[in-house]
DNA sequence: TTACATATGTTAGGGTCTCTAACTTTGACA
DNA sequence: TGTCAAAGTTAGAGACCCTAACATATGTAA
């Protein structure tokens, strides 16, 4: 083998028998197939071709196939987490406009990565691998944050966590809805920005 | 074979060979095994051993592996739909409480079967099995009418497409983080019917 | 520098699964 | 009653997950 082979995104070392870093680019194999072909079709066989390498392999990095789709769900938080606050960044803090940010941001990611957003909130049944309940919870404490801050409350009271929540609800489910054209034509001619405000606003400002 | 068969739920004929009604059986065998352990782990062979057949039988009744389950979710989705309306029944017409049942009843459906809810809404490749779109547009048209009702509104207007897709957002994701204990922690100790009323009257009376 | 332990590849293969082909049994109807 | 289509069966091809046993590269310590 070794002939030819797939150089997407990561590099390999020389020797052609040892990869180099078989773990990272297995896992971005993961990722594409997932999204290109939904996780019903992935098969680690698959990643084993997009990576170059026997179908044997990915057992030296994980447990099994399921750690593989973990090791993608992990990925794609601590990636949507960044974004989140990259998108955060440029509106003053305590304003309804971060909370629309927030939210378009949702959205956006949902619709940019269907597959992924569906596994990231898909049932399983092992363990979750380190690291992930711990992004998660980083990661909606950013929220938690701004919903604060809206609201004029000193730390994250009862009334934060049920607000906040409140407006997870709504945008989850939203973001859901949307990724199905044919549920999301239900809605009529929908501005979802304008959806977004409205929304804001009747949850926040009572 | 045959000499012991489970016979939950649907009889057999006496014969041995011919089953009697197997389609209906693999359907209730592929739901009560999706319920148990998940879409991801369900097999058509389990199906075939629940039912008592070889593995072969199934593809007589259906294409494949997606189209059973495809049965799986129709069943699901009438069985819903009924629900919905006997638990409207009671409530008088154009009042907030039968908005508020209609959330109720959704959320009580994700928590008592989420493999199933999970699976209605997840992502398909191959065609809709006949009378699925038709009986998702009928069960929402009935929470338009609904809406419709409360709002005032004669028909079913731009108005009420919208708040009516605003409340299924936003109940839809309810029931969504709900059926994830550790998500549903975040919103600290909630009151669901008090979220629900509260809701109802935000996104219904402005 | 060299020897060895360890990490990270490989091939081979068992067990399971989906689905098809070819055959068999049964029930319905002329 | 005889025939045919419907609905079972067995057998098997091809794919996949994962393990066991083996092979090769790498880093460290003598």
């Amino acid at each position: 083998m070794t002939e030819f082979m797939n150089d997407t995104s990561v590099e390999r070392k020389k020797t052609g028998y040892h990869h180099g870093d078989l773990r990272a680019a297995l896992v971005a194999a993961t990722r594409s197939l997932i999204e290109e072909n939904g996780v019903d079709h992935f098969s680690v066989a698959d990643a084993c071709r997009r990576a170059g390498v026997s179908t044997a392999a990915p057992y030296k990095h994980f447990k099994n196939k399921e750690e593989m789709v973990h090791a993608v769900v992990l990925d794609c938080m601590e990636r949507h987490r960044q974004e989140m606050l990259d998108d955060l960044a440029p509106h003053p803090r305590g304003s309804l406009v971060r909370i629309k940010a927030l939210g378009q941001n949702y959205i956006r990611f949902a619709l940019r990565e269907p597959g992924l957003f569906r596994l990231r909130f898909a049932h399983f049944d092992g363990e979750p691998l380190e690291g992930i309940e711990e992004c998660g919870s980083e990661t909606y404490s950013i929220v938690q944050q701004e919903v604060a801050f809206v609201l004029g409350e000193a730390g994250i009271t009862d009334k934060v966590k049920e607000r906040a929540f409140m407006l997870w609800s709504f945008v989850h489910g939203l973001s859901f809805l949307m990724m199905n054209p044919d549920l999301m034509e239900t809605g009529g001619n929908l501005d979802v920005d304008a959806l977004l405000s409205d929304i804001g606003r009747r949850v926040l400002l009572d």
